[in-house]
DNA sequence: TGGCGATTCGTTATAACATAACAGGACACG
DNA sequence: CGTGTCCTGTTATGTTATAACGAATCGCCA
């Protein structure tokens, strides 16, 4: 029921949730959310985790469609731009977004272990991004900050 | 003279200093600075900005020396490792360290206009990171901070 | 009604980035 | 010497991402 990717959820609210935000964002916007789009951004909100594109194609296959690359990367880049999606550069992955329809800069914990991601609040991080960019006369458009680490369910664990 | 990437400076000296300080904490800690990671690692200060591992193989290959992928990403492994070079995730590219020897965790800005990458203080973006992911109950081990925007010399070029 | 631009999608091919696997050489150590 | 470790050369392959072109769809308006 929370907003961290580490704890548990009722993970078919937190689907359908998402999806609605997205198909009222894109009304409001004048925004498509083909049947392509709207797939993948499924595909991710179901999975729950940072897949590569790659692996969002063999589910569309498995799914019994045809689908090349550049489908894949096609939705992704809607979705990505569009903020119902983020892409993690550290794993050359993406993930559905947490707080669709929020205005935010996002940012996220990656766990070594389990391999879990999840956004992280980025008011803070994302004003000492600014503050020490101001110092060079740097005017930033967008920070990627992907953390690695260990999550509190794998440091019980190991422990 | 500064330790900004978007400074004019005396380019020769902060190569020279660089590979110096690579040698000596080489020598120190008992790395082997071998031919093939101290050629790469000149490269990567001598052009002095971010360059993917295929325009380092260009450049030993321009140098008349025969060269395939694994070299330049075993080099790249061990600079990066060392701390010697840091690799920007959003470019998948590498750097020279603009800070070689002090211990440090890099964040970087990427001005899109012109291409030029400064390492910039990390210190209160670490800080903020790690309060963030404490509260979360995450800890970090790395964090990548890659920000983009625009320069002061691009801002006034496009005034 | 018919043309027209804008957007989306299917398809083929290829570019760009990165690593697996194995053999050989250099070198220190006993 | 024999042996283990580290580094390198080489071949091949895996993984991620995009270029390019044509066809379908749809809103728009002469
Ligand atoms: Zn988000
Ligand atoms: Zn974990
Ligand atoms: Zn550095
Ligand atoms: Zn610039």
């Amino acid at each position: 029921m929370t907003a961290s990717g580490f704890d548990t959820h009722d993970h078919g609210h937190c689907m359908a949730q998402a999806l609605q935000t997205a198909e009222e964002t894109c009304a409001r916007k004048g925004l498509q959310l083909t049947a392509q789009r709207r797939r993948v951004l499924e595909i991710l909100l179901r999975e729950h985790r940072a897949m590569g594109a790659y692996d969002l194609l063999d589910v569309l296959r498995a799914d019994g469609l045809g689908a090349q690359p550049p489908t894949v990367y096609r939705a992704l880049d809607f979705l990505v731009g569009h903020g119902f999606a983020h892409k993690l550069e550290r794993l050359n992955a993406f993930i559905a977004c947490a707080h669709p329809g929020e205005r935010h800069a996002p940012s996220f914990l990656i766990c070594k272990s389990c391999g879990l991601v999840a956004e992280m609040p980025s008011e803070g991080i994302s004003q000492a991004v600014m503050t020490a960019a101001g110092g060079l006369d740097f005017v930033v458009d967008r920070a990627v900050v992907e953390a690695e680490g260990t999550c509190r369910s794998c440091r019980g664990a190991a422990a």
